[in-house]
DNA sequence: CAGAATCCAACAGGATACTG
DNA sequence: CAGTATCCTGTTGGATTCTG
C-alpha cells in the first residue's frame, strides 16, 4: 500500500511501520541492540526466511536499520537500527502505550 | 493485512490505522469535527465513493467512528470520533510531528 | 446524497526447494 | 548461516455503472 497524498506526513511514518512483521523486528531491534539474521527469526515465531529477508531490505532501502555483513564461512550477519530508524522509537511506544491500554476495549467490543 | 502475532500489542494500533485513506479520514474528524460524506470525499481528493465507504465503513467496524444516518430525503449521514477513536490522536501526532521532522532525510536519502 | 454491485489489476504474503 | 528462486493465494484498491 502506498500513500502520496502528499499534504500530511502522517502517511510517511505509516509507510515505513506497515508490513506484517515490521513493527516486531523493529522492537526486537530497539530492545536487545544488534541482531543476527538468525537471532530474529527465532525472536519471531512464524516468520519465513523469505519474509525477513524482505522486510529486512525495505527497512534497510529506507535507511531505518543497517546490515553488516561479516565475510566469514559461515556467513554473519548483523541488523541494527539506524539514528533515523530510533527516531522512530516514540511512535512505536505510543502505539505499544494505546495497545496495552485499550485491550479491554477491544475486548468488550468483539463480544 | 492481519496482525496476530499475539505478545505484543503494537499491532493493535497499526491495524486500525492501515488502509490507504484512514489517517487521511480520522485526520480530517480529527481537526474540523463531524462531517457529512460528502465533506469528507471534497477533504480527500483522489478518493472514489467506494473506497471512502469502505474506509468509513471498517472504522466504524473498530468503533473508531460513528455513523449516523438522518432519514430524510436527500439523505444525510453524519461521521464522527468516538471517544474511543479519540484516543488515538496521540499516535496520530506523534507520527505528524515526526512526518515534519524528517522531510529533509527523506529528501537527501532519496538522492 | 450516499451509497451498492461488479469486475479487474496489483501486490503482499506464504509454502517449498535450492545454494555459496 | 543467510539467504535466492518459484509458484501460488488472498486481499487491497481502483474504475465503472446503477439506485432509493
Amino acid at each position: 500500500m502506498k500513500y502520496e497524498t502528499g499534504a500530511c506526513k502522517v502517511e510517511d511514518a505509516l509507510n515505513i511501520l506497515v508490513g506484517k512483521w515490521k513493527p516486531l523486528i523493529l522492537l526486537h531491534l530497539l530492545n536487545n541492540g544488534t541482531q543476527r539474521f538468525n537471532e530474529l527469526k527465532r525472536s519471531i515465531p512464524g516468520i519465513t526466511q523469505k519474509m525477513l529477508t524482505k522486510q529486512l531490505r525495505e527497512l534497510e532501502a529506507e535507511d531505518i536499520i543497517t546490515r553488516v555483513v561479516y565475510p566469514e564461512v559461515p556467513p554473519k550477519v548483523e541488523y541494527s537500527m539506524t539514528k533515523y530508524g530510533e527516531s522512530l522509537r516514540p511512535i512505536l511506544e505510543a502505539m505499544h502505550e494505546w495497545g496495552k491500554k485499550h485491550q479491554l476495549h477491544k475486548q468488550k467490543h468483539s463480544m
